[in-house]
DNA sequence: GCCCAGGAGCATA
DNA sequence: TATGCTCATGGG
């Protein structure tokens, strides 16, 4: 398979897409009313940024961005959407607030779970990542390629369905993303777009 | 009523 | 190592 074609291909069917979408940032220059960068590629340089980038990746688990949006709104409100805050706040006051995105009881335990992890200082290595409770694969990966700019291949469901649609067969996380980190320039802004015009195209 | 959505942890074998 | 179960709201 040509990634780097299929690439284009999407690219050009679906135009530019501008993740991760920053609530904090919406309206402001370059960024729309949701959040979403299409005209200008963004590196994350703030804490507050960075640390939506991670709220948001857990929140959006297993359901969609607009309910994951709610809740990251309600946390926005009520001043939460920062690690020190939410460390302090009560569970049943965070599950309450992201009760919007499902799975409330458990993504109030990750919630807390990657405020603790959270250094804005230091980029974590995978690994480290991958011990903090909720931090799974994917979001992993998604938190280190949007939140710290790495070069990182995102392979989700919709990552495997589109190589399934090109005839190419893997099932295993690790499959997937090695087969396309081989096929595809190392390039943060590129890897970023792929994975939110995979997305994208998968649910047209 | 059913199924899926920008998953991950844990128990069991 | 590999399945199976659980977590839970909201929209089609």
């Amino acid at each position: 398979m040509n990634v780097k074609q299929a690439y284009q291909d999407l690219l050009g069917r679906h135009g530019r897409q501008g993740w991760w979408p920053l609530l904090t940032r919406a309206g402001q220059d370059g960024f729309d009313k949701d959040g979403y960068h299409p005209g200008t590629y963004d590196v994350i340089a703030t804490e507050q940024h960075r640390f939506e980038v991670y709220t948001g990746a857990i929140l959006t688990q297993n359901t969609t961005w607009e309910n994951a949006q709610k809740a990251l709104q309600a946390l926005q409100q009520h001043h939460l959407l920062n690690p020190s805050s939410l460390q302090s706040a009560e569970d049943d006051r965070i599950a309450s607030l992201i009760e919007p995105a499902g799975y409330y009881n458990q993504k109030t335990t990750y919630l807390q779970a990657i405020a603790d992890a959270f250094n804005n200082e230091t980029t974590p290595t995978r690994h480290d990542l991958l011990t903090v409770t909720g931090v799974g694969d994917e979001t992993a990966d998604t938190i280190l390629c949007y939140a710290h700019s790495e070069p990182r291949i995102i392979a989700d469901e919709y990552t495997r369905r589109w190589l399934d649609n090109h005839g190419v067969k893997r099932t295993d996380y690790d499959d997937i993303q090695a087969y396309i980190d081989q096929r595809f320039p190392r390039n943060t802004e590129q890897r970023q777009e792929l994975h939110a015009l995979i997305v994208t195209d998968q649910k047209a």
